[in-house]
DNA sequence: CTGAAAGCGCTTACAG
DNA sequence: CTGAAAGCGCTTACAG
């Protein structure tokens, strides 16, 4: 009996080969049983039976140091996964990461550790890419370190961001939601419910996600020969005047929050949310994302809006991933998708109004 | 530079070292900057510039080959992390450990890889610990497999499990609630609402928390001198017909979802609940269980219940398992929490019914 | 202070 | 069919 006080000495190929009375390789053989009929019946039986005595099972470190690969997948985000009071914002994304890299064989390993340098983590840490004991990484979240970004794509480190991105050092391989499709689609919808005074309103922090909801905007717009008016959160009243002030019929909002925020103040000032004025989500509810709007969203409303395929996403990017791990793509070819949101209709966006309000 | 069209390949010490004009050994030395200052300073100073420009980054295989730590936590589950459909039992859990293990200066690497047997994943593959490539293993979700969990603390891997778990092969070091004391707890908040008949409603198949909720419950009964009725789930108009027959004016039931089940039997023969049927719940929801129970439960219930604290939970065995790592606690030694569960007052329990039902 | 070597456990050509 | 050897990337005594 072994010693309780002692960690255990696993069982190696070498000691079974030398119960079996055959060398460490033959061990080997056996257990990976390639081409079937290689090893005499004898042997094979004697190696089998000392298998079974020791109890042996293969270390997995030796087997990947030599298969050259760890099999594990990176996942990085600026901020911690699993917020605790909020919802779950990246909940769908990992379960689609999770799935896929389950199919693939490949583990997961999420980098949370030397803690954040300004609430925020960092992909770099003493000059070192943290990323690199995984074989590559999935990068995700709203918010991105330029900085880093470009440096990952300098180094042709193999990572796939969940979200379209761009990087002055050259293309990256993204998955991300078609944003400036699915915008164009609900000013469509509010078009056809005969809205002629459609308004955008975003972050006024700049991003690629922002700015493709914007070009989605601004090409429907264009379509139906109408000035835009493209306005930002920075100050939720300011854009309401705004949208008084223009006589806007429909607003097309980027976030449930941003719209939660404009219903209150038009509700405040004797306007109905839909009848008065329809308000379209350009995206479902990401509750972790913060802005200058104060309200949080009532959940129990029905947004026009649209869905982003958020588990789609996560293991599309994975199966990216995989095939660059694999050298199944040319090298330096980067993958660039975008996936259709499909559109939700809810009740808060209804036909324009027919007198103009006042 | 790289040359663009070659598979991208891990920059090894031998690299560094031919760049720098040292050994290879040398390379490791100043990574591992162990005593300080062993290395002459210049020769540092080339390491590092090598270091630099190679963008190296350690192999964990070959590291942990050598019985290095990595600075990674595993986390293990049965079941799929962030399952497709219902809401999120992992999250809470899962949250602390991330938490903890950014607070002590560990990754996480979650398990995914070599699929399932039937639906479960394993921790043994093909005879192979998969935990083995972190430097511990924080384990959780309701299902167990005993043979894994006993070989498991037969092989005195370092982990730590979330829940209470018992093994034929020695004890085991876990973090879980005070499923008993709570459901006492409750069973004391019916009695002092003249609740004199109260009946436990428990999974049919055994685990330690279902053990632990009744033996909370039996505790009570012995305190009160009542004689108690236990039931299992198997079969839900079984059980309701034995609460009518034996008179029960209070259950305390294991989940949500069996309460719900048995609130809608109730209804169905005219019973209100909590009027004349109280029914407390030993746990808060844990969405993805499943039960021989049909209903999902009513998410707008206040159901009176009690917490279980996931997060701290998670967290806490972050910092057992850390501490076994660190070698802070006498090696063979098992660290057993149990956390208090917070009693929550809801909608579903009220004062004995005075008259008795019929 | 530094290099050469051994060895962690494994797989896979390569000789016999 | 089988053994001996090389080597995956790393750390750590051990000589110099």
């Amino acid at each position: 009996m072994r010693h309780v006080t002692q960690r255990r000495k696993r069982v190696t190929q070498a000691e079974v080969a030398r119960l079996a009375g055959v060398s460490q390789a033959m061990v080997s053989l056996v257990l990976n049983d390639s081409d079937g009929v290689r090893v005499a019946p004898e042997t094979r039986q004697r190696v089998v039976e000392a298998l079974r005595q020791t109890g042996y099972t293969v270390d997995i470190m030796g087997r990947r140091l030599r298969g050259k690969s760890n099999q594990i997948i990176g996942v990085f985000t600026y901020e911690a996964v699993f917020p605790s009071g909020s919802a779950d914002f990246y909940g769908p994304f990992l379960g689609g990461i999770e799935e896929e890299a389950e199919a693939q064989g490949f583990d997961l390993l999420l980098f949370t550790s030397p803690g954040r340098r300004q609430g925020r983590r960092k992909v770099y840490e003493q000059g070192s890419n943290r990323l690199g004991i995984a074989d590559g990484c999935i990068l995700l979240g709203r918010h991105t370190d330029r900085a880093e970004l470009d440096r990952l794509v300098d180094e042709r480190f193999p990572f796939v961001f969940i979200g379209r991105r761009e990087s002055s050092a050259g293309p990256v391989s993204y998955v991300g939601g078609d944003y400036a499709a699915a915008t164009a689609a609900l000013y469509e919808r509010v078009w056809a419910l005969d809205h002629r005074r459609v308004a955008l309103v975003g972050y006024h922090e700049e991003s690629e996600s922002t700015a493709d909801r914007r070009s989605g905007y601004l090409r429907a717009c264009k379509r139906h020969r109408k000035t835009p008016l493209a306005l930002n959160d920075a100050d939720p009243s300011a854009v309401f005047e705004r949208l008084r002030a223009e006589e806007v019929t429909a607003a097309l909002v980027e976030t449930t929050e941003m719209a939660a925020a404009l219903r209150a103040l038009a509700t405040g000032s004797g306007l109905r949310v839909p009848e008065d004025l329809s308000v379209g989500v350009l995206g479902d509810t990401d509750p972790t994302q913060t802005s200058a709007w104060p309200l949080r969203p009532a959940s129990d409303t029905d947004w026009t809006t649209f869905r982003i395929p958020r588990r789609d996403m996560g293991a599309r990017a994975v199966r990216i991933l995989v095939g660059m791990l694999r050298g199944e793509m040319e090298p330096g070819r980067k993958t660039q998708v975008l996936l259709p949101c499909e559109l939700v209709d809810g009740t808060t966006v209804t036909e324009a109004p027919r007198a103009p309000r006042r």
